[in-house]
DNA sequence: AAAAAAC
């Protein structure tokens, strides 16, 4: 069932390019995408994370354009006639190396282009004539606007990462980029994740689309094991490096939620003698590409990334994601784990779940269709004070699965001082105890706006609209509660 | 509760 790409009868070039890469059988999402895109439909194509979307539709795009020849193929003109755009720097340029590599033996040329760089060279580039550019949204714009390239004889658009590619915070700049482009056109869109708004989107983009779905959207490539445990946010440091050790894990993708926490995890994990290296916005371009590119060596351990690393970065054979923040979106989830188990690998997904991620890890349950089972975890430092012999129980995987002895191990831990919880912690602690019946009026209703000469405690505007909103109804935390308890 | 993408 599985198909070679020697079936294709692909042009020679692209064939010889795929064999001295060392591939033969199509996944299927190549399989099923690169007929439909050499007939020269547009494409809503949906596969799991590292099943080669980068080669489903490059492949027959090259084919395409080596097939039909522009008029004007003399040296001196060379319209763009292919842009692919992506949502962040380092995924640009590996899917322009990755394209270069199939286009190897052909007559066409590509290039990318992408902010923090200096804008010359990529100038220099778009002169001498491309067919086939990549970009980000931002540098593209301004590279239209100097007239550096021209874009009116694009024939196929791709948007991969599609779903991101048309969110809200890119879509302003998408389709001030689509203005420039001809009507007449083939769009494809990719992603591993695709939510029925997102799709409804696409579709207004598309004209006649082929879907092609293999397993279902947002799905989680089943070559990865999910795991969650439950970690206090400042224990997290120590599980991390706990849990390397216990799965014997030497490199991996770590995520948090900001580009601060991001930095400050990095220097710390370094202080304690390991080996990595933060990834994220505020970082030049030039020590973004180089800790990436560290990291893909095998120089580095740990990548300490935010999302900026979540979709669609290729790195053979890391074996394990940790999710030291869930994030926001479920969506993003389902890109970090699939930075693991790529190509047909194994992998391991960690996530460290604290009491205000309940709402969220619910989310990622529902859009990946999986339940999420929550760990309990037990630390070291906690053994130690419990008696020297571990309190491990069988493999070391589920540690603690006696609540006695947690509440036990627990009195015994140091009190740390913390700011009181705004809601309910539905893993420990108390039922949420509302300050306000649910149906009382804000006691400010009519009046002027009360954030001055409040307690100075109250320091946003957003927190007293907060304290004076009525009461969320408290049944999730029990029911998440007790089907913690049920795993454990 | 954020990040990404242009200077």
């Amino acid at each position: 069932m599985t198909q070679a790409f020697s079936e294709l009868s692909l042009a020679e070039p692209l064939a010889r390019a795929i064999a001295e890469m060392g591939f033969s059988a199509m996944t299927p999402i190549q399989a099923q995408a690169i007929p439909v895109v050499l007939q020269g439909r547009d494409v809503m194509g949906a596969a799991q994370t590292g099943t080669g979307k980068t080669a489903a539709f490059s492949l027959p795009l090259l084919q395409r354009m080596l097939k039909h020849e522009n008029a004007s193929t003399s040296p001196a003109r060379h319209p763009v006639r292919a842009l692919v755009l992506l949502p962040t720097r380092e995924l640009a340029d590996q899917v322009a190396q990755q394209i270069a590599l199939y286009a190897k033996h052909t007559q066409l040329r590509s290039t990318v282009v992408f902010g923090g760089m200096d804008m010359k060279p990529q100038t220099a580039e778009l002169k001498k004539g491309v067919e086939i550019l990549v970009a980000t949204p931002g540098r593209l714009l301004d590279h239209i606007e100097a007239k550096n390239c021209v874009l009116n004889q694009v024939e196929y658009v791709v948007l991969d990462e599609a779903d991101r590619m048309l969110d809200i915070g890119f879509l302003p700049d998408l389709q001030r980029i689509l203005s420039y482009l001809p009507k007449t056109r083939t769009t494809l869109l990719f992603s591993a994740t695709f939510s029925p708004e997102i799709k409804r989107l696409a579709g207004s983009y598309l004209q006649d689309p082929v879907t092609i779905e293999v397993a279902r959207s947002n799905a989680t490539a089943s070559t990865i094991e999910q795991r969650f445990f439950r970690v206090d946010e400042d224990d997290k440091r120590q599980a991390l490096k706990q849990l390397l050790r216990e799965k014997g894990v030497k490199q991996a993708f770590v995520f948090l939620n900001s580009k601060l926490g991001c930095a400050r995890m990095a220097r710390a994990l370094e202080r304690d003698g390991l080996n990595a290296v933060a990834l994220h916005g505020d970082k030049s371009q030039d020590e973004r590409l180089k800790a990436l590119d560290a990291f893909k060596k095998g120089e580095v351990d740990l990548l300490i990334c935010t999302d900026v690393a979540a979709r669609g970065l290729d790195i053979k054979d890391v074996p394990a994601v940790f999710n030291l923040d869930i994030p926001f979106n479920a969506e993003d989830y389902v890109h970090r784990i699939g930075r693991t188990g790529r190509a047909g690998a194994s992998g391991i997904a960690i996530s460290f779940v604290t009491g205000r991620d309940v709402k969220q890890l619910a989310e990622i349950e529902k859009l990946i269709g999986k339940k999420a089972e929550v760990e309990s975890l037990l630390l070291e430092s906690d053994q130690r004070r419990f008696g020297g012999a571990p309190a491990r129980q069988n493999d070391g995987q589920r540690l603690w699965s006696d609540p006695q002895a947690r509440a036990e191990v627990r009195s015994e831990r140091p009190t740390r001082v913390r700011a009181p919880r705004a809601s309910s912690d539905p893993f420990f602690d108390q039922p949420y105890q509302p300050a306000l019946a649910s149906d009382a009026k804000p006691e400010w209703e009519g009046k002027a706006q009360p954030a001055r000469g409040l307690s100075p405690f109250i320091k946003s505007k957003r927190k007293v609209a907060a304290l004076f909103r009525p009461a969320a109804a408290p049944a999730p935390a029990s029911a998440a509660e007790s089907s913690t308890e049920a795993a454990s």
